[in-house]
DNA sequence: ATAAAAGTGTAACAATTGTTACACTCTCGG
DNA sequence: CCGAGAGTGTAACAATTGTTACACTTTTAT
């Protein structure tokens, strides 16, 4: 098993621990390690555990009925997966988790966290917070999506990312993630990525962007 | 103050509660009444204490950067206002709330829950179990907006609705509100009900539906 | 009972996005 | 260095949805 940094995990770096291994040893759980590009869990799988990713990356993507992807998010290691479903009444998996590489999962029976809760303050803080945190990014999901025009949604994106006017960054999704991202067809976000550029909006160089009039973005949200 | 129903609540019906006024007095919160058509939170307000609607029925709306309103849902008293963000790092409301009647609101501040959730597991357990089903909602929500048709989205919507074939239920929403609820337009939303129904597959009057044929709904989602 | 307001049906037209197709560039492994 | 595959630019056309407008019906308040 490789070597987990706790304090690196958004739940767990608050977890007053003196010693890291006796606390792992003493937690209840199985270890699993899956190679790169397996579907690890599937959309509607009953989840009755918390799924740490301990080491690793992956990817979840939620599947529409109309066989549509809606890409979500890329996680890194070390984070937990859905946390929020262990204890929803329907406890499945909103999305499907799929390995970029090699991983390892560490598996925590719900009833492990409930003791986890009751004995230790700081770890139920951190796991509402971040349970609050994961609910918030779900809203923020929701209103990009809301936003009708694909020329909207890249002016919201874009702000959202930029450090400011003239100063470029670097967006680490491909135009076809981007669409995937938007629900959007990829021609169709070239497209408007085109129109913005001959606007004189923005400028792109491969994976980098440069707002050049952050107003002129805010109109397109009118 | 107005009698509250606590055993209603799904936050709060699994508390161990002998006297529920000595409860309710020991519970360090304020209590303020709204008249009707009252807009009580603004989306981005602070949000330091849950809020409980203990008294009547409001409406919570996200409006988008472009004005457009993305209805979300209607919440009858006695449940919580958007408990999962008391605990967010970026902790504002993420929605407007508007009283559809004359509504009671109890504040209770985030202390105060963290002391309910120490001293009462089964306080903590609903609450999480709450939150969770919560972002279930969202989640849901999410995927009704990623379907691209409208009629695959009442597709999804109706089917996930209804009783069962040839059996008529009640859509509490008009058409307006509907199409908020899904984003559309309005004449877009009518003009895609009349063609469901002119294609046989469904039957409407006023708020009442029939689906007539659920398979042919289905096929709309691919 | 009746006027005002809210809700619905519908049509013509505009705007946006999706689909498909293909040429081109870039990257990376052999 | 070269070829395969991935990623990008773009164009013609189809499909869907939005916009606006107006007549009509239903509900609500007085």
């Amino acid at each position: 098993m490789g070597k987990v940094d706790l304090s690196a995990c958004p739940v767990c770096s608050k977890l007053d621990i003196t010693d890291e291994t006796a606390f792992l040893d003493n937690l209840k759980c199985t270890i699993k390690t899956y190679p790169k590009n397996i579907l690890i869990i599937r959309q509607g799988d009953i989840c009755d555990a918390l799924y740490m990713l301990t080491l690793g990356s992956v990817k979840t993507e939620m599947i529409t009925e109309n066989g549509n992807i809606l890409g979500i998010e890329i996680i890194k290691a070390p984070r937990p997966l859905a946390p929020a479903f262990v204890f929803s009444d329907n406890n499945r998996f909103p999305v499907n988790v799929t390995s970029l590489e090699e991983v390892e999962i560490m598996k925590i029976p719900k009833a492990e966290i409930m003791r986890l809760m009751m004995t230790n303050p700081d770890f139920m803080s951190s796991f509402m917070t971040h349970n609050a945190n994961r609910t918030q990014f779900l809203t923020n999901r929701l209103h990009l999506l809301s936003i009708k025009t694909i020329k909207g949604k890249l002016a919201h994106f874009l702000l959202e990312n930029s450090p400011g006017e003239e100063i470029s960054f670097v967006i680490n999704r491909n135009q076809t993630e981007l669409a995937d991202f938007f629900g959007v067809a990829r021609p169709s976000l070239a497209r408007s990525l085109a129109e913005l550029v001959q606007e004189g909006l923005i400028q792109i160089n491969k994976k980098e962007y440069i707002i050049l009039n952050s107003n002129g973005l805010r109109e397109l949200l009118f």
